[in-house]
DNA sequence: CGATCCCTTGAACGTAGTCAACGCGAGTGG
DNA sequence: CCACTCGCGTTGACTACGTTCAAGGGATCG
């Protein structure tokens, strides 16, 4: 039996055996896009499947950070906290997105599931190796780096700069475009995290997260809809108001 | 503000033969850490030599994004607009940090000096050849941003949930910080950035930055001296100001 | 049916913003 | 040489946006 065969029969879930990078539904998304077939295997021999349900924590701020891992469904929230217990979400990840950067070894911050979740998890080491192999893999990586920390740098200038109102358009037409980037339908969205993880990621309370829905709910801007989505009632007002027109 | 093609004097390979990157001081901190003297001198054969005047623009949010830069002397700060005029600064770079990455082959924001600078400047199209080329100066430049990624991420919870008091003192930590990462002075700490760039960077108005310096002035825990020096005087209450014990 | 969680709404409060004035030092020109 | 301007920092008075504290409704679940 080929040493490949050996490795795949340690993979957690059997739905990786019959589901094998090859024909992953939403490799293009992320950093396995590009690879060809051969590499596409040594990945799917090293990888493990896991499946998280809604809240749970996948690792904690200050862990030893063994591993990489790639969402390929569901919504994986990012946060770090203070002493006292304030807490800021810095990123909801979806299908596509990777996590698990690490500095001096441990991950920078706590991950926990949004709604119920599966990922790719790939152990430090062995990622390490396969980057050292595959350039086009580490200048993939590197290029969804990239693309995160531009998309920090606008959260920064919606923390620091944006009202209330501004924050909240923002962000559910950044849930917008995400969704239709994914081949999702941009309208109405779907929101799937609570009043309180808003609150955290946009740097307000639970209130006034609740405040401005309604106050964009009353000016006809949107309007919310069953099982946890948002309708964009008036898309050049969103926009006009996401930057302070 | 003036053009900054006045201010700036590119230095072309000339000054790089007689400055060569295997003599540079700062290297270990940057990018060219690591690499062999032959790579060295590929690198030195494309670089150019940048000196900037304080308060110069090195390129805007938008334009085209045609090559990286290696800050090696001077304070370079970032920032981003909205269309009224509100900006945010996402970060002040310091020597041995790199500016330049791009998204779409745009710049993601504006670079300007705070002090007269100096920087390594790579076109694009020869460093991604050497990219390449290096895969040890790619990992090099993904370890740089992933750490990049890490503070963008620790500004977030400053932006979202710090309060005036533990935004200044966690603002006064990080100089002093990366100060004696960079073997200077950490106490008294160097802030050659205006109230205003401050207040950019950290969410506030100049008057609060303004008030809240004078407050840790009156409370004793830090003193401001002459050349924009501020003496943290006491450490501990620093310490705790910056996350609100 | 009670307990719990999440969301919403109301009222009062407080932190930081806004508007305004002034001091100070550097640079400029009469 | 002095008067003037200009930019920057500081301070004061007032305001406002978002928070805090509190209460209640609705959905879910044991």
């Amino acid at each position: 039996m080929p040493p490949f065969d050996m490795a795949r029969t340690r993979e957690k879930s059997a739905s990786a055996e019959m589901n094998p990078c090859g024909a992953c539904p939403v490799r293009s998304l992320t950093v396995c896009a590009a690879l060809d077939p051969e590499e596409l295997r040594r990945l799917a021999d090293i990888l493990q499947n896991v499946r998280v349900d809604s809240g749970h924590t996948l690792f904690a701020e200050g862990d030893s950070a063994d591993a990489l891992y790639n969402v390929t469904s569901g919504t994986v929230k990012l946060y770090k906290l203070l002493p006292d217990g304030r807490r800021q979400i810095t990123g909801f990840l979806v299908t596509g997105d990777f996590l698990g950067l690490a500095v001096n070894d441990s991950y920078a911050y706590t991950a926990e599931t949004v709604t119920s979740s599966s990922l790719c998890r790939f152990p430090r080491k062995k990622i390490d190796a396969l980057l050292e192999e595959f350039p086009k893999m580490q200048r993939r990586l590197f290029s969804m780096a990239s693309n995160e920390l531009a998309a920090a740098q606008d959260q920064m200038l919606l923390l620091g700069r944006k009202t209330a109102k501004e924050k909240i358009c923002s962000f559910l037409l950044m849930l917008s475009q995400r969704a239709a980037r994914r081949g999702h339908k941009e309208n109405p969205v779907f929101v799937p995290m609570s009043r309180a993880d808003i609150a955290d990621y946009l740097g307000l309370t639970t209130e006034t997260v609740s405040r401005t829905f309604t106050q964009l709910k009353t000016a006809g801007v949107i309007s919310l809809q069953e099982g946890n989505k948002v309708l964009i009632a008036d898309l050049d007002a969103m926009y006009d108001l996401a930057e302070g027109a």
